[in-house]
Parts: C-alpha cells; sequence; structure tokens
DNA sequence: TCGAGCAACCTACCGGCGTTAAGTTACTCC
DNA sequence: GGAGTAACTTAACGCCGGTAGGTTGCTCGA
C-alpha cells in the first residue's frame, strides 16, 4: 500500500483518534477503515428500527443513528436523503414482517392471518402509530396490500364491493392497531387513570361510558375484540 | 400609572424596542403591554390549530407560536407544559367541531352523522394524522365516544357484542380517516405516480391491484367508500 | 506499478429547535 | 403606598437536521 507521506500535509490541528503526538512519531495517520462492514441502506435501516423499537419514535436522531454504525451523522446522508427517508424506510421494513401464506388457502383464513400479522407488527413497533401520516407505498406494504385484496377476489368481491371491503378491513386494522399501540406506548398509566377518574365523576355527561367501564374493561382481551371485529366484517361476504 | 424612574436602573445593554437612546430621552420604558388580549389556553390552542392547518404539523413550533401570538417563546410556558401539551390541545380541540345531534333520533342515523362529522373533521385538519399517536382522552374525544356508544346502546348492543361494535366502527372511522388525510397531505403526486407505476410494472407481482386501479380508480369517490363501509357494519345490527 | 477517478467517508459549521433559569414588570389587594 | 404575585422577558444551553467542502482509500486501465 502507497505510504501518504508524499500527500499533503496533514492539517496541524486534525483531532484524529490517533492523538497529538508529532507527526513522525505518528507511525500511521490512523490504522484507518474496513474492520466494520461499510455503510448500506439496509444496515441503516435495520439500526433505525432497532432504535426506534428502544428508545420509540423521539429517539431516533441522524446522530444516534450514526453513533451506532460507528460513523459521522453526515456520511449517512451519503446513503440517504433526509431523515424522512429513514422513517419511511423503517416504516416498510416492519411490514416486510408480515407473513405471507405460501399457498393461498381459504380465502377468510388468508385474510384473517393477513390482517392478525399487520396488527402484530405494529404492535410490535409501537412507535409506527407516531410515523403515520407520512404516505405507505413501499414495496412490502404494496404486497400485503395485493395479497388481501386477491384473497377477497377469492372470496367472490368485485367492483365496488370489492372496494369497498379492502379499504373497510385495511383501514379497520390500521385503525386498530394504531389505537392500541398509542395506548401501550402511552407511558404514564397517570393520563388513563385520569381519564378514568373524570369519566368516573361526571357520570352525568358519560353515562354509558361509565356503565360499559369503556376504559378498563378486563371481560375482554384486545385480541378477542379485534378477532371479532374481524369476523364481523368478513360475515359480510357474498354469497 | 406609577413612573418607573424609581426602580433599579434598567440595565445599558437593554435592547428593547424602544431603541438606543438616553434614558432621560425616552419618555416611557416602552409603551407596555395590554394592548392585546392577555395570553391564555384558549388562545395558543387557536393559534396552533390556525398554525397548524396553514403549515402542517412541521409547521408549528413554540418560537412560530409566540410570534403569531405577538410574545416570547417563553411566555407559553407560563399556560402550558411542553408543546406536547399544546399538540394534545389542539387535538382535542378539533374534534370539539364535530358536532353531535342535540335530540336523539334513528341510532343508525346518529351513527352515521357522528362517524361523517369524526373524519370531516381529520379531513380539514389533515395533520391530525401525524399526530395520532398520542393517547386521545381530551373531553371533546370522550363526549365523542360516549355519543358513539349510547347510539350503539339504543340499537340494541350489549356486553361483548357493545364492546366489538364499538371499536369496530371507531377504528374504522379513524383508519379511515387518516388514511385519506395521509394521501391528501402528500404534497408531491410524484410518490403516488411512482408507486402507480412501481405497480403497472410489475403485473406478476400485483396482478389484482394492477387489474382493480388500486390506487386511482374514480369510479367511486372516498365519500362512497366510506359511507358504504360505515352501513356494512351498520348492516350486522342485532334483530 | 502507478496514477487518475470516484465512491465513501469526515470536518466544520449553520440556523433553528424545545426548554430552563433567573430576572422584571404590571396589577391586585390590604 | 407597599407587599405579593401572576404574567411576562432576557439569556443561554444542548441538541437537532442538513450543507459545503475537504480527504481518503479502493478500483481499474495503461
Amino acid at each position: 500500500m502507497t505510504l501518504n507521506q508524499s500527500g499533503p500535509e496533514p492539517r496541524e490541528e486534525s483531532a484524529g483518534r490517533s492523538g497529538a503526538g508529532s507527526v513522525w512519531l505518528r507511525t500511521e495517520p490512523a490504522r484507518p477503515r474496513r474492520t466494520a462492514p461499510p455503510l448500506s441502506r439496509q444496515r441503516i435501516v435495520d439500526a433505525a428500527v432497532a432504535l426506534l423499537d428502544r428508545n420509540g419514535s423521539d429517539g431516533l436522531t441522524m446522530r444516534r443513528l450514526a453513533e451506532r454504525l460507528d460513523v459521522t451523522p453526515t456520511a449517512l446522508y451519503w446513503h440517504v436523503k433526509t431523515k424522512d427517508d429513514v422513517l419511511d424506510l423503517a416504516m416498510d421494513e416492519i411490514f416486510g414482517e408480515v407473513r405471507l401464506p405460501q399457498d393461498v388457502g381459504d380465502w377468510r383464513d388468508d385474510v384473517r392471518t393477513l390482517a392478525r400479522g399487520w396488527r402484530a407488527a405494529i404492535l410490535r413497533h409501537p412507535w409506527a402509530a407516531n410515523l403515520i401520516g407520512r404516505p405507505m407505498l413501499g414495496p412490502n406494504v404494496l404486497a400485503r396490500t395485493e395479497f388481501l385484496q386477491s384473497a377477497l377476489v377469492r372470496g367472490g368481491f368485485s367492483g365496488r364491493r370489492l372496494a369497498v371491503s379492502t379499504r373497510l378491513l385495511a383501514n379497520f386494522v390500521i385503525g386498530a392497531a394504531l389505537t392500541e399501540a398509542t395506548w401501550r406506548q402511552t407511558a404514564d398509566p397517570q393520563a388513563r387513570a385520569e381519564a378514568r377518574r373524570h369519566i368516573a365523576a361526571n357520570p352525568t355527561a358519560y353515562p354509558t361510558l361509565g356503565a360499559s367501564g369503556h376504559l378498563d374493561d378486563t371481560r375482554w382481551s384486545d385480541d378477542e375484540l379485534f378477532d371479532q371485529g374481524l369476523d364481523t366484517i368478513l360475515a359480510t361476504a357474498p354469497r
């Protein structure tokens, strides 16, 4: 390898890793690169998801992301245009976790599998609830939507009913997962308790909510309510 | 009013609005306050909503908010604990726009009115899609939830079916409104066109999406699809 | 073998952000 | 008219996303 002695004189103040000794004492200008694998879009996305999982949606900053990858923040911008890019990629990434049945089976079972997987993915990464609002058009999302709609077609839906049911199902799943993720993500159960007290304290304003125990009903689990909502929709199929 | 001549000597460097002239030339230490109405939580929230409407969810900063209210940023913190407080208040505020029928009527009509109003409110303030992820427990949201559930009770729902249907409806409405708001908010139709091209270019991967024109189907409007989804759910009522 | 070219990083820096700490001022009430 | 306090301001901190402009180490043709 070429020695860099013939290169331009390194800046005196160069605050590199190798300390502040005289140039001649340093055997090399910091034994450099290639100890870690080079940066890549995928490595960035993986690290981003890990960071988001650990610290929530506010915990992801370009600086922390860079630190985790042992790189300066600006290095990221070679692989990615903005932070929003990272968020979009992270979003699509977690939807890639939703497994699609290899061989299609009973269309209802397929819809159920997809819907449950979709919800589970969001609940595994509750920060996703905070990143809604940017269009989800990544390949993973599109593939899942394709799968959903093709299952409905097998179920006999077509034309307008197909469009209506696709949206009905997708929006229910998204809404449910988001709401639940929001709840779980809420660190302080204080807000919860406060709202509960507020309801209990105003039985005139909230007669039904108070009686039904809307906010703390242990009779039915979230899973159960979700599945039954799903079945309610599926029961509206043709034929 | 008391003259402040007897007060402590104003700091020399005081960069107040009144310029840098000698103290004696200034008739008063800046004709002060009370030209505008005093700050209040409500005024802050109103200004926040206005700013969000104009500039989107990224457009709201404490500094801009303060500027709009003709106040220094830190003044806001007297009335509000953090920026998140402002966001929570703004969120609940727009749900207050959803009008509730004064006299209850046919329960289905009531549910429809509420659901449409809910969706309309979000579409009027599409930034709401970006602020999902924080728990919605404000009084306005609670009141609307109470109204929804009481309508369902009138419709004959109770016990588990009541819980299932409340969530089904609420989550569908939220999911639908969010998805649509996200779409509309997306400034660049480029991403849209890109996704469309991606689908068209891979008919093998997206046979159903391609055939059904999922992304650009002008046969049915969003309003129509929403209403029909709603009716589909309502058709599952008891008796 | 070497030197040009370029992908992939780094240094330095900018303006803006949310938030705190510590005054200062205008108003109220005894 | 003085004390007390609610409602503001000034000043500053640390962090953020992002840009401009190097610098480095690898690749590849001659």
